[in-house]
DNA sequence: CCTTTTTGTCATATATATTTGACAATTTTA
DNA sequence: TAAAATTGTCAAATATATATGACAAAAAGG
């Protein structure tokens, strides 16, 4: 469960908005959400980069046991 | 430029043991070290695992001014 | 030195991330 | 309560991550 949509609605951006500001799809976005794929770094980074964030705070997960 | 091999070197693995320690191909490794391209979140988190770390410390970038 | 291991790299094949277009369902706002 | 915006989702097309096999160059170890 990934940290995407609580801060995309902390800054008030739609799925679309926050799409178009990192030149992705928007369907892109709403699978990354609902955990349906594994993005890239590269678009890992940019979501950082537009939410003000970092990877770990967006992406971190503990290793399986 | 990623800290992959800084990280992979200390704790005196191959390419080649990395890579299978996290069942990927030999090339991937290399070619992610080289910057070659763009590896997805699901490896990335393999590999902060493997190494003991965590995507910042492995991936992080300043974003472009 | 010679042998073994490790690394760099190429070319081809396959799996999957991402795009595009579209439409229904839900939520927000007037 | 109706219109507008947002979200969930599907199917098909395209781009690209990753695998496989192989071989030469370089580095490490005996």
């Amino acid at each position: 469960m990934n940290q995407v949509r609580v801060y995309r609605q902390q800054l008030g951006l739609s799925q679309t908005a926050l799409a178009q500001q990192i030149n992705v799809a928007r369907q892109t976005i709403n699978l990354i959400e609902h955990d349906k794929y594994n993005p890239s770094l590269a678009l890992c980074l940019a979501l950082a980069w537009a939410l003000g964030t970092d990877l770990n705070t967006l992406f971190w997960q503990a290793p399986p046991a």
